[in-house]
DNA sequence: ATCAGCATGTAAGGCGTTACATGATTCA
DNA sequence: TGAATCATGTAACGCCTTACATGCTGAT
């Protein structure tokens, strides 16, 4: 494979068990996997130009014009299919984290301990608004497990809910520590 | 600020407590931050010829060269403790994660389980894996608390340590209910 | 009338990685 | 002699973001 775009594999992923537009796949990504992955516009069209050349994905013939700009629906290939699978039983992954809050932590001491409680502070909202996203999507799969697909959907809201649980433990933690000796 | 290059931040930041070459920059972010950091020489050393040139940081005339290549040591300046501070004090923030695992299991349905469960073993490895390197440092830096510029890499630790908690018993969990259900 | 939402796309540019180039020293 | 480590740097290239361009429909 000479491109590693992984929002090719995002898309194909998407794909591979519904035929979408482009402007769906973005809302798919930001409702469902934006607190582990993103993608904007501008590399979400590229990617599919770029894809129904290669053959990993066709338009539809279906362009249904009723109301609104005109829509290009997508679908995958058997081709897709294949490139998909071949990303998913690769054993190199990169899980690459970059954490802003963290590196201002770590740089405390050149400011002054105010900024880092609110950089915390802020951290900990951020936390806690996504949590409370993760666990409505938790109520609204745990009726519905029994299907295979939904169990993969479901194991990432755990990841979610348990890593922000985490983070919100944290920063309490790290308050305490910063305050209660100041 | 024109640019936001944040490896001029974390460049800054090792800088502001000690003078150091463009080598050991690399291998205090290595060592250190790695796990929410990254930070590559081909992004190191143009950082620091730039920095050099808008006068945020200085090379030293020691240029020591008892042995191996010559060494050239930098400090920081005023200038660039202010846009340290700068940076710090904003308030934006963007912690961008990017699980490539979490992807591969969100389209688990595409692969075979087996595949899924492999790469749920190899991310739990690397969490064992971090989750070691980060109690030695917790083991370390217990004794030393009371200097208040320990206390911020501390809390860096205490992060690793809790997401790598919730990450290796989330893997457990997720194992449990893939499998429980072949 | 105008704003928000739907919908597709391009352009510019930044950031960062990998690979390469260079070269000295130490140790086996 | 060759490999490993120390040490600095460049070049190519790729991915992605932001901003812009376009244009329709429906609601206020």
């Amino acid at each position: 494979m000479a491109s590693d775009r992984k929002i090719d594999m995002v898309i194909l992923g998407l794909l591979s068990h519904e035929n979408l537009t482009g402007y769906d796949i973005k809302k798919r990504i930001d409702g469902g996997i934006s607190f582990f992955w993103k993608g904007s516009f501008g590399s979400i069209y590229p990617s599919l130009s770029a894809m129904e050349k290669d053959g990993r994905i066709k338009k539809l013939p279906i362009s249904n014009r009723e109301g609104g700009r005109e829509k290009i629906w997508y679908s995958i290939t058997e081709s897709g299919r294949e490139s998909l699978l071949e990303w998913i039983q690769t054993e190199k992954v990169s899980n690459d984290l970059k954490y802003e809050t963290l590196l201002k932590v770590f740089f405390g001491n050149c400011g002054n301990k105010d900024d880092i409680i609110k950089a915390i502070d802020d951290f900990e909202n951020d936390a806690l608004r996504n949590l409370q996203v993760l666990n409505v999507f938790k109520g609204r799969l745990e009726p519905i497990l029994s299907e295979e697909d939904h169990k993969y959907y479901y194991l990432t809201v755990l990841f979610g809910i348990s890593t922000y649980e985490a983070q919100i433990k944290w920063c309490k933690e790290a308050r305490d520590i910063l305050v209660g000796t100041q």
